[in-house]
DNA sequence: TGTCCACTGGAAGGGAGGGCTT
DNA sequence: AAGCCCTCCCTTCCAGTGGACA
């Protein structure tokens, strides 16, 4: 009998079983291009197997570099190798995610802590304790502690450089175990920020990861492609052309595995046999897309409401709206779905945030005697964003309502 | 040259919400 | 139960400012 799934069965198949080697959080056991690097961070780190202190490094590179595969790779090595020794211990956090002072300290310390009962809880405690007993748990273990702090500069900028601060200087207390940090960033001036003290100690020694060109891209799509998809299913064009759009974007490695993954799966779904160069297209735009939605669909209630004020003040043909033009229709908006409205120091705030998502474009500007405000712009396609915002439950009243325009009458 | 507009963005702090400790 | 701690989201207050205009 006939089945709806039956064009899935009878059709060639595009991936191997190991899909995942295109995820871009896949670590293969050879990164191209990144020998050089991999081979002086592992001279740095070395030490740490003969129970030494190996440098603190700080790793700088644009996004996809293949820093944080780098180090990560080198931990998986330094483990394996380390199995019999068990000198070294290897901590990975990433900041975005960690992102205060607490939450960094109970975080090494749980990835330390092995039984449940002792396990630092998520709040309730004072840093100064949780600080203690980490450090009096990392001495008593009597190891190297090699720790990662992936995207530090986020962590800097939320939370200051207090906790850089107390991790760097822990190393004088410990009497039996040694601690050195690895920082990843891709923001190379946030230091300039930094208590001169901690700069100096994170930065004994600094590494740039140049970004790929589009040579290396291909080798590095080239080397998962072999992995992950069947024989001939790829026609000859579509790695060139994944990496070479990826090299226009700063050389991002990820993107690229991302463009190949979702081209490949687009063509999957298609139940097209070979992946071609209209798929690699195709996926380029999801990719730009999805990342769009994704970042308004998570959007606070108040900040959908304020990117709300600025496509009904679009709509209204006022494309370079200031802030106070923004704040007055948010205040409308706000009162008809019963919302409390916030005070304008905070959503020039939230406009602020809404910039830094790329999804606006703010700067100030100085209109002389009409004053100083920020000059605002919308950077998504608006239809769709609307749509989103207008899926939103909290939104939903929203709907039908059309903002009043300044008419003049004659 | 000085004025003055309409904000900007830093600082401080309140209070709610999570949870631990005694 | 009362007294802590930490973070998040906001408010209040305010000094500071780029540049058109008088």
């Amino acid at each position: 009998m006939e089945s709806i799934f039956d064009p899935y069965l009878t059709n060639r198949k595009i991936f191997t079983r190991n899909r995942q080697i295109l995820q871009s959080s896949y670590i293969p056991d050879e990164l191209p291009h990144r020998n050089e690097e991999i081979k002086q961070i592992a001279s740095i780190l070395a030490t740490a197997l003969h129970g030494d202190r190996p440098s603190n490094i700080m790793i700088f590179g644009k996004t996809g570099t293949g820093k944080t595969a780098s180090v990560k790779f080198l931990g998986k090595e330094l483990q394996r190798v380390d199995q019999k020794l068990q000198n070294v211990h290897f901590i990975y956090m990433n900041c975005e995610v960690v992102d205060t002072q607490y939450g960094v300290l109970q975080n090494i310390g749980n990835q330390i802590i092995a039984d449940f009962e002792h396990r630092i809880p998520f709040t309730g405690w004072s840093t100064e304790r949780v600080y203690n007993i980490l450090m009096n748990k990392i001495d008593e273990m009597d190891k190297v502690f090699i720790i990662v702090l992936d995207e530090i500069d986020k962590l800097f900028y939320k939370s200051g450089d207090d906790v850089l601060y107390h991790l760097s200087k822990m190393n004088d207390d410990l009497i039996k175990s040694k601690l050195s940090l690895v920082g990843i960033s891709n923001d190379l001036k946030f230091t300039e920020f930094m208590d001169p003290r901690v700069r100096s100690r994170l930065g004994e020694e600094k590494m740039v990861f140049p970004p790929y060109n589009a040579e290396q891209l291909r080798d590095i799509l080239m080397q998962r492609a072999n992995l992950a998809f069947e024989g001939g299913v790829v026609e000859d064009g579509v790695i060139p052309l994944c990496a070479a759009l990826s090299a226009q974007e700063m050389g991002d490695a990820r993107r690229a595995l991302d463009m190949l993954r979702i081209a490949a799966e687009l063509a999957e779904r298609n139940s097209d046999e070979i992946v071609t160069e209209a798929h690699v297209m195709k996926a380029k735009n999801k990719i730009e897309l999805d990342a769009i939605s994704e970042a308004v669909r998570t959007l606070p209630t108040q900040s959908k409401l304020v990117l709300l004020s600025i496509i009904l003040n679009d709509d209204k043909g006022n494309n370079h709206m200031t802030t106070c033009d923004v704040y007055s229709e948010y205040k409308q908006l706000a009162d008809i779905i019963g919302f409390s409205t916030l005070t304008q120091r905070r959503i020039t705030d939230l406009i602020s945030e809404l910039d830094m998502l790329g999804i606006i474009h703010a700067r100030v500007k100085s209109f002389g005697r009409g004053g100083r405000t920020k000059e605002i712009e919308l950077s998504v396609p608006k239809l769709e964003t609307k749509q989103i915002l207008e899926d939103d439950e909290d939104l939903r009243p929203l709907k039908y309502y059309r903002p009043v325009t300044q008419t003049t009458l004659i």
